[in-house]
DNA sequence: ATCTTTTATTTCATCGATGAAATGTTTTCT
DNA sequence: AGAAAACATTTCATCGATGAAATAAAAGAT
């Protein structure tokens, strides 16, 4: 929908233009964040519309799968947000919407009883393995024309990334 | 603020697990995806946090930088809806939000009088000339540890990934 | 035993984003 | 000239996200 090709061409342009009136700026590294950017919105974009379908947005879809991809398909609301990145009440109403909709289960906790735990159903899980299948083409394609080496590079380089922002973080406080 | 470190290792062990249930999943393409969506979700929370003492959030921003960023400082909305992915209602409450301030200015389309011609004003050049600067060590910072192969590489793949997804979203018509 | 902290929820108010539909100009098409 | 298309705005209704504050229950600290 955005044609990002488009996006970027244009961006390029204005960071070359940007450079030549403020040469201080790191140019390379300034396009790295914008190209990083528009390409996750992107992303995003992508997956949320492929969800939509079946009225799961981002944030729903991530709290289910995370569930899902537990050892023991359990965890707390103060998990999923760490997890998530999600707010407090934010994932109060998530897990409101999914309960609802019987995807999952609310249930006192056992050793500490201030938690909640939340589960995932059978009906949750079942759901899960109805959309990810058709998902698989989709993420295929995206890195059609990647080599072994190049998916090597890009995880490396994103993790390293990740370490660099949670270190920025870090001393922001 | 996310703690993208931790997010990532626990997603590294669901992708680890749910590969296990439905092997036809492409792993590493969807933990690719994650990471993507992930480190990009992240920067843009530390772009946000940097741009609100300037109470702009990051379409503002992003308008008054393609504005900036042109060679005549100027655009009309329907060009600034395409570059900044934005939809028109979006984009006319944004330039109302800028032209309060001072910052950009509307006028009559010369040659085609339907356009509107949105122009940067002085002030809003320098806006953006006190914002810059002091992105700049953090947006070094960012990439710190990146060689320049690095940093090549990362910016080659992005865009390989950017074509990729412009397929995608062509095709879904 | 009391005080504090942790955990989760509820309530409330607000903000930004979104999309549809109607409106008014201006240009383009035929 | 008249019809159709393009451009931008306005209006309206809605939705998701957000954050602060109050509440309640349970655990931990001293």
């Amino acid at each position: 929908m955005a044609n990002l090709t488009k996006c970027i061409n244009m961006m390029d342009e204005g960071i070359g233009r940007v450079s030549m009136v403020i040469p201080q700026m790191p140019a390379a590294e300034a396009r790295l964040s914008r190209l990083m950017l528009m390409v996750g919105s992107s992303l995003e974009e992508e997956l949320e519309a492929k969800l939509k379908p079946h009225k799961l947005n981002h944030s729903d879809f991530l709290t289910l799968m995370i569930l899902y991809s537990r050892p023991d398909g359990h965890s707390t609301p103060g998990e999923l947000c760490e997890f998530a990145s999600q707010g407090a009440t934010n994932m109060t109403r998530i897990a409101n919407a999914l309960v609802k909709r019987g995807l999952i289960t609310r249930r006192a906790g056992e050793a500490d009883r201030r938690c909640v735990l939340i589960h995932i159903t059978a009906a949750g899980r079942r759901l899960v393995q109805k959309m990810l299948p058709p998902l698989f083409p989709r993420i295929s394609a995206m890195f059609a024309g990647f080599s072994e080496a190049d998916k090597r590079d890009l995880n490396r380089l994103l993790r390293k990334l990740a370490r660099n922002l949670d270190q920025l973080s870090k001393e922001a406080v």
